[in-house]
DNA sequence: TTAATATGCAACCAGGAGGTTGCCTAAGAT
DNA sequence: ATCTTAGGCAACCTCCTGGTTGCATATTAA
């Protein structure tokens, strides 16, 4: 692997591994859940059907707007929230390349082996 | 939605959010990187290149072994450890699965719109 | 204006995560 | 037989996380 490669996944692991901290827990999972819904909901409606208070909820959508994975947006007394796609995609882009690489080490062995 | 497919979600995050969690850490992601070469390394062997003690590249490989990334196999004196690619396959299908939503909500939306 | 609703902020707490050190055991190497 | 290397175990520390409660503030509704 070449130099700049490496580097490239270097700076790709800082960039990942908060977001997925952020999707490494259940009740977090769940609130992403509710928000692929596709309209915004406040912090009250996202609290609903919880057993956890609505500050445990703020905090974890905190964690979720740290990571880039949700938007907020202020609406009169109410705090909006809605998904952003965008790091999901770039998530799932490095399990692709993950398993590529997997699967290309595999291929050498294999060759390897049978060579 | 339907029960069963809510129930089917809810299934998937408890068995998804630990997977996140035990990538959700640098370190652990360099390991993966690390491993991805598809041959077994021993514990010394990936705490070489870290500023890190062999005791804490242990716990580290012990977190992805609980979540399932990884398999661990005893050689002689040495403990050897392997990717298993299945897990990354579930959560990337997770990840599919989001986008998906995600995309039918907006299209739903747009048409509710344009109606 | 007054009451109710939606949120923010801060303090506090228990437990877990990440990391270290020290010591002990097992297996190769000489 | 002895030395060296690989690893396991346990104690310990610090900081972060997930969660709570209490109170203050800003909108909206009556």
């Amino acid at each position: 692997m070449s130099h700049k490669s490496r580097n490239r996944m270097a700076a790709g692991r800082r960039a990942h591994a908060p977001v997925f901290a952020a999707l490494g827990d259940e009740t977090r999972l769940s609130l992403v859940a509710k928000l692929c819904g596709g309209r915004p909901c406040s912090i009250s409606r996202l609290t609903e059907g919880s057993r956890l208070t609505r500050q445990a909820i703020t905090k974890h959508l905190c964690v979720l707007e740290r990571a880039g994975l949700v938007r907020r947006v202020r609406r009169g007394r109410e705090s909006l929230f809605a998904l952003d796609p965008e790091p999901f995609e770039e998530i799932k882009k490095y399990l692709e390349f993950v398993s590529e690489q997997w699967d290309q080490a595999l291929a050498r062995l294999k060759s390897f082996v049978e060579g």
